[in-house]
DNA sequence: TCATTATATATGCTTACAACATATATGTCA
DNA sequence: TGACATATATGTTGTAAGCATATATAATGA
């Protein structure tokens, strides 16, 4: 209709495609890991992601609320306003679906963190 | 001079993005690390990426082609021609430089693992 | 001998998105 | 009252991921 190619997939589709692309996505995983032990909000998802070994000052802030909106469209995530002490925020909650794509993610991760042993493990040979 | 930005950075400068950017890079400390093991050409690295855990099929062939220019441009690598009955091949080698890259790319890897296996046990605890 | 496949090295194109900057609003504290 | 922390976004732009395509020779084999 519109230019615009339709490129929304589902989880399955999608999965997590850590393999051959891009690492940052590595906040996608971050945030449904915290978001599937407690409801948070972004900017506390930021300062836990330095649990995971993120240096609070190389965070892309707005990238992880980018990514906490469309994980929302997607319905990965859904979220509602809070008023808090007359501050408002946007406390998320991880849906079912979000759950079974974390659950890729992690099949993702292990398989991921075993090539970057059989790399270490190589170089190591080697020396 | 002309509207182009000059980039090029020194391998210190450069360093690795592991951290937060693509993955897809892991085709460079894939090379490297071939490389430093003995001198080669693209195709049989391509090859060799398959040790690493990457699926033939699934390699960009285009892209390993471009990263060796690339390195050779900025000085990690070098090559020569050669004919091997008849057939002409690009033969890489690695420099110092590109042996000093490498070794970057290997902490940035283990740190990644480091943080890959935090994650997976922040992931398991909640089980 | 002609077609096909494997070897071997590239370049062209398009678009998504990483990286950075900027906008906005309120609460707190000195 | 000015700065800083909290909190949530959007705008912009260059780069490169992902894909297709080009090219050339050697080997295989029907």
């Amino acid at each position: 209709m519109n230019g615009k190619i339709e490129r929304n997939l589902n989880a399955k589709e999608r999965a997590c495609d850590f393999s051959l692309r891009r690492l940052s996505r590595f906040i996608e995983p971050s945030i449904l890991l915290f978001l599937s032990k407690e409801d948070c909000h972004g900017y506390e998802l930021i300062d836990r992601l330095s649990f995971l070994g993120f240096h609070k000052e190389d965070i892309d802030i707005g990238a992880v609320y980018r990514v906490l909106r469309r994980l929302e469209k997607e319905g990965f995530v859904k979220s509602k306003w809070e008023s808090r002490g007359g501050r408002r925020r946007r406390m998320y909650r991880i849906t079912r679906q979000g759950r079974e794509l974390l659950s890729s993610w992690i099949e993702r991760i292990r398989e991921r963190r075993d090539a970057l042993n059989r790399f270490i493990r190589l170089y190591e040979e080697g020396l």
